[in-house]
DNA sequence: GTCTATACAAAGATAGAC
DNA sequence: GTCTATCTTTGTATAGAC
């Protein structure tokens, strides 16, 4: 009865549905398995979200949203040069290469793409050009002002094997067990692209 | 009746069930879709892999020892140099690149790895296993050689970076619908790791 | 080795009570 | 907004004829 308490529970099937994806993809989960986690039943997830492809799509969109917001803060502070940018950037990968058996959200998806409904492909390419995008200007923005180590190389293909890298990162860190992949990689990229202070 | 042509359908069944998981993925995918695709029934699958598991676990398997042979074969071979060695390395990602919706076996069953049956998540791991493996060793040859530029890096963490990179590029370049995506990561790798003849 | 027929479970989704 | 009950389809798998 009190409102409020009703008005999360859409939410927190998000939050369910998106950890549920990340984990295990999205043709292997079930308005069941939501459901259980929520601690609701099947039909009272269809009162929230009319289909699976409905709930699929909210959940890309609100992930791709968040994200967006977060990196463009970033890369509006004032204070913060193209190289915090970056290693700010490389954190929500760490912290999933961190989990035993979590990656991104859009990395899980990609693997069944072809077998996803309409919208949510769409939401998934979006993610993916955002970052690209985002991480294009930073690189550019790091080359002019001598923040990155953007030398030889074009941004847009920097960025390119930047999000390739970590994408592939996940993926492999996970199939393969092992914890400290990701951190290896990011150690590599920060090698590379941001001027140390000891050198 | 003719013995040749039946021996042959476990094969077409393997087969057929690569193509549709690279495009689809798993969970994705049905006895009746490949049933469809071989000209067969459901039933007539089963009798040859006696379970969905089964099946994939045959399918994964024989793609990675296909896969292992032709390395093996490359890196055994004395007229090829470990740039050879890498440059032939990158011809199947190029190829899946070249498609619209195909990618690698194993990156396509990454995404949904919580999700598969414990048999299928071994070879998956194997693969990338095997992968790094080579990848290592030919890197490692290449610097010994200055047949391949690793210089300030650590062979198994380019390696790495390297295996990253392509898996990330064909989720990627399927999702955003790029063609060019996996050619200008690999034009971007042989730059940086293969000594160019006219430099 | 392939088929028809069928068992059985799980999935997405709907109807309607509370 | 959540529930029970149910519909319908699809999935994996089995039985047994040919």
């Amino acid at each position: 009865m009190p409102r409020t308490e009703q008005t999360n529970t859409a939410e927190r099937i998000l939050e369910v549905a998106q950890d549920l994806i990340q984990r295990r993809g999205y043709n292997a989960i079930s308005f069941e398995d939501i459901a259980k986690k929520v601690g609701i039943k099947k039909p009272s997830i269809v009162h929230h979200y009319a289909s699976k492809a409905a709930l699929g799509r909210a959940v890309v969109r609100r992930y791709r949203s968040n994200f967006s917001s977060m990196l463009d803060d970033i890369a509006r502070d004032p204070e913060k040069t193209a190289a915090d940018a970056l290693a700010f950037y490389f954190v929500p990968y760490l912290d999933f290469g961190a989990t035993k058996d979590k990656i991104c959200l859009c990395g899980a998806l990609s693997g069944e793409f072809m077998a996803l409904p309409k919208t949510m492909q769409t939401e998934v390419a979006a993610f993916f050009q955002d970052h690209q995008s985002w991480l294009e200007g930073i690189l550019r923005r790091g080359r002019e002002n001598k923040e990155l180590q953007v030398v030889d190389e074009d941004p847009a293909a920097a960025a390119a094997w930047i999000l390739d890298a970590l994408h592939g990162s996940l993926i492999i860190k996970r199939a393969t067990n092992d914890p400290g992949h990701v951190q290896r990689l990011v150690d590599s990229l920060k090698a590379k692209y941001i001027r140390s202070s000891s050198g």
